[in-house]
DNA sequence: GTGAAAGCGCTAACAA
DNA sequence: TTGTTAGCGCTTTCAC
C-alpha cells in the first residue's frame, strides 16, 4: 500500500471549499475571508499538505528555481560567488541548480540546454569568458542571464564585475613606483577577455605610462592552479622578473611558494600581488597582497539584478561595475 | 508577439503522427518504426523542440533532480564532495540543486521541505550532525536520502564515511610514539557525534593503549574557521599541548599559523595533524599532515548510491566506509 | 508499430 | 468572497 500523496483537491474536500479557495490561502491571495482561510490551515495542516511545486511550475509558467553554471565549486574564487547568489536567491525564494561546466565548450552548452529544459526562470553564468556558441543561445532564448564576475564585451546580457583593467592598471604602476622593472604578467588564457583585453591593457598602460617597454617574455599564459604556479619558478627566474601580477590566488600561492621552495625572500627578492583576496590570501605566509573583489557581493548583486529581470522590472543598468580595493600585505614591499 | 514555445503537439503535427509517437522518440522507446523515428527526429531538429521537464515532472512523477543540502559552499571540504556528487549525478542525467544551510536547524528544515515540495528524486545531506527533526522528516518522506560525509548513529538512511574513530586513534597513538604526552584534540562541537563519538573515542583509545590519561584541558571544541584556530595558540600553551590533531583543514592552518606566528618551531616544538587532506593543506607552508580523506570519492559514491536507491535498486549495504590513508608531511616530526 | 484519451496537481481567467 | 472550468506539456495505459 503506497502512502497516498495529498493535492490540493483532499484539503478543498476536507475544508468544503473549492480548490481555487485553497489555492488562494496557498498563495497568499488577500481575497479569502478570514475564517475560511483559517478552516483551510487547519487542514491543511491536519492532512501536511506539501503544495506540489512542480505542478505548480507547469500551471504557471514559473518554477522559483535559476540555473547557475560555473567552472568549479572548488575553486574558492567561484565558491564565493556561488555563496553570494544562494543567499540571495534564498531571500527571494528561489533556488539555484548548480552546474560545473569545467569550462568546457561542449558540456558548457549541454548544460545550458538541459538548465533551459527544466524551466529555470534565470540563469547565472561564470567563467571568465563567452564563447560565440553560448552568446548565441543567450540571446536565443527569453530566460534571463546574468554574467557573474565574467565580462563580455558585447554587453547583450546583464554582468557585475570590477573595474578589471584599473585594478591592474593601479597595482602595476605601484609595484613599478616600488622599483620593479620587470614585473611578470601571470594569469589564465589571454584568449579570456577578462585576461587578454582587460587586465593586459592595465598592465600595458601603467608600463607606458612608466615608459618601459612592453617585454613579451614577462607574460606568463597559465592554467589556473596551485601546482602551475609552483613550477613556473624556474621561467620566472629567466626572465628575470623582479615582481609578478597574478590573475587567480590559487596560481598566487603555487608562484609565491615555488619561489620561497628556491630559497628566494619575499617580498625583498620579489613581489607578488594577486588578484582575487580570497580567504586564501590570508591563510599563507607571507599574507598574500591582493587586489580585494567583493566577491560575496559580486554573486549577491548578480542574484539581485536577476531577480529583477525576471521580474520584467526596469533596470537602468545591467552592467554593474563594484568597487575594488588593495589590500598591500606581506608580499609586496611597504 | 510572444515567441511561441513547441511542444509536443507541435511536432506530432508537423509529423503526421501522434503525439504518443513523438513521446516515444524522445524518450528512446524502440517501439518505433525507424522511417517515423527518422521523420519525427527530424521535425524536432527543425522546429527546435525542447522538451519540457516540468510537464514531463508532473506527468512521470520523476524530476531527475536531487537536493543537496551543504553547510556552506564556500568550504573546501564540502565543496569536494559536492563536486563528486555533482559529476556523478551529471553522468546519470541528474542536476543538483544545492543550498546552503549554515548547519542552522531552522533553516536546514525549511531547505529540507522546499526541496521536497519541489519533488526532488533524492536528497544528499552533508552536515556533521542530524537533528532529531531532520531524522524525523527523512523516515517520514519516501524520497531516499543519503549522508555524505556525516555519520548518523542510527544508520536508518544511506551514508558515506571513513572510520572517522579508526582515524583518529592510529594519528594520535603515531603522535604518542614520538614523544607526545599532551595532544591537544581540536574539533567542532562535541555534540556533533563526528567529533563527540568517532573522533574523541578515537583520541581516548589511543591514550588508553599507551597508558596516558586522559585530561579534559587538552579537549578544545572550536568553530570550524581560520581565525578562531589562529586564535587559539595561547589556550594551547597554556595547556602545554606538544602537538594536536584538529578536525579541520582551514581550523588546522589557523593553528598552524597562530603557533608560526608566536615563533613557535613547526615541527620541532610543536605538531600538528589535519583530517581532510583538502588541497589546503599543501599550499601553506610548512605542508601540513593529514589524514587523508578521497573526499571527491565520498561524494562521488553517495551520488552513485542514491541513483540505486531512486532506482529501487537492491543496495547490500548502505552505510559505506572509504578507506583513508595518513600523509605524513611537514608538521609532524619524521 | 501507432493512436486516443485520461490524467499528473496546480493556476488563472471568468462567473457568480 | 468563492466556485467552475480550462488548460499547462507531457507520460502512460489501453486499444487497435
Amino acid at each position: 500500500m503506497e502512502k497516498q500523496t495529498i493535492t490540493i483537491y483532499d484539503v478543498a474536500r476536507e475544508a468544503n471549499v473549492s480548490m481555487a479557495t485553497v489555492s488562494r490561502v496557498v498563495n497568499g491571495n488577500p481575497n479569502v475571508k478570514p475564517t475560511t482561510r483559517k478552516k483551510v490551515l487547519e487542514v491543511i495542516d491536519r492532512l501536511d499538505y506539501r503544495p506540489n511545486a512542480v505542478a505548480r511550475g507547469l500551471a504557471s509558467k514559473k518554477t522559483t528555481t535559476v540555473g547557475v553554471i560555473i567552472p568549479d565549486v572548488t575553486n574558492l574564487y567561484f565558491a564565493s560567488l556561488a555563496r553570494g547568489i544562494d543567499d540571495i536567491a534564498t531571500m527571494y525564494k528561489y533556488n539555484i541548480i548548480l552546474a560545473n561546466s569545467d569550462q568546457n565548450d561542449v558540456k558548457e552548452v549541454q548544460v545550458l540546454n538541459t538548465l533551459l529544459a527544466k524551466q529555470v526562470d534565470g540563469i547565472i553564468y561564470m567563467g571568465h569568458k563567452i564563447t560565440d556558441e553560448m552568446r548565441a543561445e543567450f540571446s536565443r532564448s527569453k530566460t534571463p542571464v546574468v554574467l557573474a564576475g565574467t565580462v563580455d564585451p558585447d554587453e547583450q546580457v546583464g554582468s557585475v564585475n570590477i573595474d578589471y583593467q584599473a585594478a591592474t592598471e593601479k597595482v602595476i604602476t605601484q609595484l613599478i613606483a616600488k622599483g620593479n622593472k620587470r614585473v611578470a604578467f601571470i594569469t589564465g588564457s589571454l584568449l579570456e577577455p577578462i585576461n587578454g583585453v582587460y587586465r593586459l591593457n592595465g598592465y600595458k598602460n601603467a608600463l607606458k605610462k612608466a615608459g618601459i617597454k612592453f617585454d613579451e617574455s614577462l607574460i606568463f599564459e597559465s592554467e589556473y592552479s596551485y601546482k602551475a604556479g609552483e613550477a613556473l619558478w624556474d621561467k620566472l627566474a629567466g626572465a628575470k622578473a623582479t615582481a609578478a601580477f597574478v590573475g587567480d590566488d590559487e596560481l598566487a600561492i603555487g608562484v609565491l611558494n615555488g619561489a620561497i621552495d628556491h630559497g628566494v625572500k619575499i617580498p625583498a627578492n620579489f613581489e607578488v600581488i594577486t588578484s582575487n583576496n580570497s580567504k586564501l590570501t590570508e591563510m599563507v605566509r607571507p599574507r598574500l597582497s591582493t587586489i580585494t573583489q567583493p566577491l560575496y557581493d559580486i554573486g549577491a548583486v548578480s542574484m539581485r539584478l536577476l531577480t529583477k529581470l525576471m521580474n520584467k522590472e526596469e533596470v537602468d543598468e545591467k552592467t554593474i561595475v563594484l568597487p575594488y580595493n588593495i589590500a598591500d600585505r606581506d608580499t609586496t614591499k611597504k
